[in-house]
DNA sequence: TGCACTAATGAGACTGAGTTGCAAAAAGGA
DNA sequence: TCCTTTTTGCAACTCAGTCTCATTAGTGCA
């Protein structure tokens, strides 16, 4: 198939190449799809989101892989026992890493920007939480089950 | 079997008839087994050490499975995608509930019963992030792997 | 202490996410 | 357009987790 230059297909491109990939047909839709979602998505939904455009599950795991190794993607599980995707949004030159939030109840999982952690670590906590490369995610119950 | 009762075994057998349990062999092995760790055990561990008791997987599994419903037990996934368990224990009337550690390198599981979290939650944070039944995983690099 | 009732166990089969091998197809540079 | 290399689709495999069912064992009661 060739493919049809849109503005939004434009910048997907140049990032595929930018990290060295090949642009298919596949990476992009995707990333495109990871770019619509405000939440990590797992590999079961983007499957099921994705294989009716004719697209195998072991491409859209692979390509996944690709993506996190490249380090355009995030990978995470969030407590719920599935893997899940998120693009990485460059903010400054820190990446974004605000704390994700798994509903305990419902399963639901999002996005926290809202909220600002603070690590008090006494003296035999790992060192490494102090820097910046800490990963948070909160397990409580979200407002639709409490 | 019969069982020949110790000062252990003992706590043990009240603490399931008290949840409403039988009291067998295999749960109490598996009770006094998490009653010995510091940091929450996959599945998979506890059958490595007791399965050479004699003990069927599936066994396990569901003693465990037990325990966690009757709420002797809780079970977390600390993003390795394996399920842990930990022994609750109750300090005060609400249950300990310290943050996770987890090495994003060697995977090493751990609590942090020494660090302090302080949770700043804007306008659009789930309202549950007030209370105390909220769950914190950090992940992060452990000063072994630092 | 023995019996009957019910819950728990063990063995094995099943499920589904995750992963891999391989031949065929497509991307990208010359 | 051709050629090389990467990627895809298919199918099979792995492994933790889960379930079924016949058998075994714990408990309450006589």
């Amino acid at each position: 198939m060739r493919k049809r230059p849109s503005k939004e297909a434009g910048e997907t491109h140049a990032l595929l190449r930018g990290a060295g990939l090949r642009v298919t047909d596949s990476r992009v839709a995707v990333l495109e799809r990871l770019r619509g979602q405000t939440a990590p998505v797992s590999h079961a939904d983007l499957c099921r989101s994705l294989e009716s455009a004719g697209f195998d599950r072991a491409t859209i795991y692979r390509n996944l892989m690709d993506l996190t190794q490249v380090g355009l993607v995030t990978r995470t599980d969030l407590g719920d026992h599935v893997w899940r995707f998120e693009l990485k949004r460059r903010e400054g030159h820190h990446v974004a890493s605000h704390p994700h939030f798994v509903c305990s109840d419902c399963g639901t999982v999002s996005c926290l920007p809202d909220v600002a952690i603070r690590i008090a670590a006494g003296k035999h906590a790992p060192r490494s939480l102090a820097t910046k490369n800490v990963a948070i995610q909160i397990t409580a119950l979200c407002d639709a089950c409490a």
